[in-house]
DNA sequence: CTTGATTCCGAAAGCGCTTTCGGTATATGA
DNA sequence: TCATATACCGAAAGCGCTTTCGGAATCAAG
């Protein structure tokens, strides 16, 4: 079946006394083609194994079939979990369709817009997808200008201009610290990703508008910023133990900012979900397996890359990309590490003393 | 700079006043074209924002330009930290070479074989990475058979005749039971992966290698398989928990699985490290912010997946894939999961009373 | 049997680039 | 100055496919 050497158009349609255009109509069912050739044309196909060759069809059709999804590298985000379901949703449909995903790590965001415009301008993808958005995010109208079509997973400050596909961060959080104050909780903290990146944004301003809801008042000291790497969540909740009156509970901008967080309460002597309860964010099967068992937004990965794909396909095919937005909603599912609080609040710390430092001293070099 | 409208060569030529031919050998430093004219036409490229059409330059070359990764989907795979990590090493070296890297996830290995046809014989890609390699691995000679240049990551039975790269899968396990048993282990357990995976077996191996060095006998209870996701290590271990001596420690097939299993040590009420050492292998970042930390075997994944890419472009130059076949050696990395024996041999299990069902009604619907 | 409508396929012109092959200029040596 | 070599560029033929256009055959209707 899978024949060694590759077998033209031409050398088709010779074996089969016919000419190249009528064997391309046969195999691309056109109308004009009559039955019993068109089934002539397929099965030879078939047994000698033809494939039309992609770039040949591609000059020709002036269609790439491919789409292309650029995602920036920042530390530590490349293995996020995240990404291979995301990646995976979107292979779905991509392949159903037959056409093809390539991938592009950008290392800067100067980087990033060159690879746009290196896609888009040589044709290589008919469609762009972007994820990681910033509020005022460049590549969105670098893109626009290049005329390229494109879904960005994430809002932007403009979002009403292109399509996205989204998750009400700000629902979700606002959400969360509802939660939270229903067990009892006044001393929330947060512990966010870069704050120009719009989730994060948006996760915030949730966080701040459920502490509002309940007359809590925001307080600075109970907000930091993490790099979204495990060590990120790890030394700014090393941070927020180190107050004089830490939190009683705090939410983190994702479950791998959560990990390295509950690491920083473990390393303190506390326990997550006793002294202090923790909220992530993605709903990564992961966190169903820490200690204790991380509780977390969900937010569903995998039809994210479905729909994401779907609609620049959609756009692609020429629809309008306004009416491709799309929000979805995260829930909350509770595992192990929400409950009330124990502590009265305004006492004191954990224990720091058994400090990172010596840990690191401490453990057998490698 | 970014012109929006995009520019043939024929438009680029007219304005310059030569014909398409020459402008295109100036572009491509062909050394028959004055300085002059050459810079002439590159000033002029770049003002004019002139990219040359990805297909038509594939056509008229016959060269892609791109390398197709195709990953096998299986559950829980595709969500392993693992792959970004790989996918970020090859993807720097591809790009460095402004080549694409087109990735396609199969949902079944007749499908995979059927996508390693497409990508292969319609000339989308200049060579193949597969990953997960069985020790029978049908794909090697599909694309032997294909003519494809490509490179495993992993070895097959037959190794000798296709270019490889790897870790000494056997040699790391070898060295984990070794490290366990000078700790004064002797019951020590297993959970593997999927025993056809190549690099299951070769661990499984090692692992029981490592036992015969220390004159310990394998005993089969103790070995446990699962499929790769932490829930697999979670009920592997679970199992080997309820044995009537259950292990002092266990050796996990990946740092995911460990983590499944930690799960389960702690559902019981021990503790890794203490009652029970546990040792995973990949060397995640996330095993740092366990609770414990994991001790685990270190791979180089982001550097595996730059030498994948190197060796894959080297070949397709032309060198002999048999010349490139590259054996590393994992390091072992100790952090908090592991520790001597507590217990002597022959001591009862822990309590299994904490059974999951029940945590699962217990825990807040969803 | 003729006319007009259909059905089906061949012919040929691209798609946008690369690359070989000649053919002018220009330079080199005598 | 002429012959020969050399530098540089134009012309043109593809690469393997798609797609429009037109023409020959077949058919139904008058």
């Amino acid at each position: 079946m899978a024949s060694r050497s590759k077998i033209s158009l031409k050398a088709l349609s010779e074996h089969l006394g016919l000419t190249e255009g009528t064997v391309s109509r046969a195999i691309n069912d056109y109308p004009d083609i009559s039955a019993r050739t068109r089934e002539k044309v397929k099965t030879a196909a078939a047994k000698l194994g033809y494939r039309p060759n992609s770039s040949a069809r591609r000059l020709a059709t002036g269609n790439a079939e491919c789409i292309g999804y650029v995602l920036p590298w920042q530390t530590g985000q490349i293995s996020d979990p995240f990404l291979g379901q995301l990646l995976d949703g979107i292979s779905e449909v991509v392949s159903a369709r037959h056409w093809d995903l390539t991938l592009a790590v950008a290392r800067s965001a100067r980087d990033e817009l060159a690879i746009i415009s290196r896609l888009a301008q040589s044709g290589r993808v008919n469609g762009l997808i972007i994820s990681r958005t910033q509020i005022h995010d460049p590549r969105i109208e670098h893109m626009q200008g290049l005329g390229i079509p494109f879904v960005t997973h994430g809002r932007t400050a403009n979002s009403d201009s292109h399509a996205w596909f989204d998750i009400d961060n700000f629902a979700a959080f606002r959400e969360a610290v509802a939660h939270l104050v229903g067990l009892g909780h006044t001393r929330i903290a947060h512990i966010s990703g870069p704050i120009d990146y719009n989730f994060a944004a948006q996760r915030q301003a949730g966080y701040v508008r459920g502490l509002l809801d309940a007359d809590l008042a925001p307080d600075g000291a109970l907000q930091a910023e993490s790099d979204m790497t495990e060590n990120g969540g790890y030394r700014a909740m090393r941070e927020l133990l180190g107050l004089g009156a830490p939190p009683t509970a705090v939410i983190c901008v994702s479950d791998m900012v959560a990990l390295g967080a509950m690491k920083a309460i473990h390393e303190a002597g506390w326990h997550p979900g006793r002294q202090i309860s923790v909220i992530g964010y993605d709903g990564l099967s992961l966190g169903e397996h820490t200690h204790p068992a991380l509780t977390t937004m969900v937010q569903p990965l995998q039809t994210a890359g479905k729909r994401i794909a779907e609609m620049l396909l959609a756009i692609i095919d020429g629809e309008d990309p306004k009416d491709h937005q799309e929000l979805r909603r995260a829930t909350l599912e509770r595992r192990e590490t929400d409950g009330p609080p124990l502590a009265e609040p305004g006492t004191p710390g954990p224990d720091l003393s058994f400090d990172r430092q010596r840990h690191e001293q401490l453990k057998p070099g490698r």
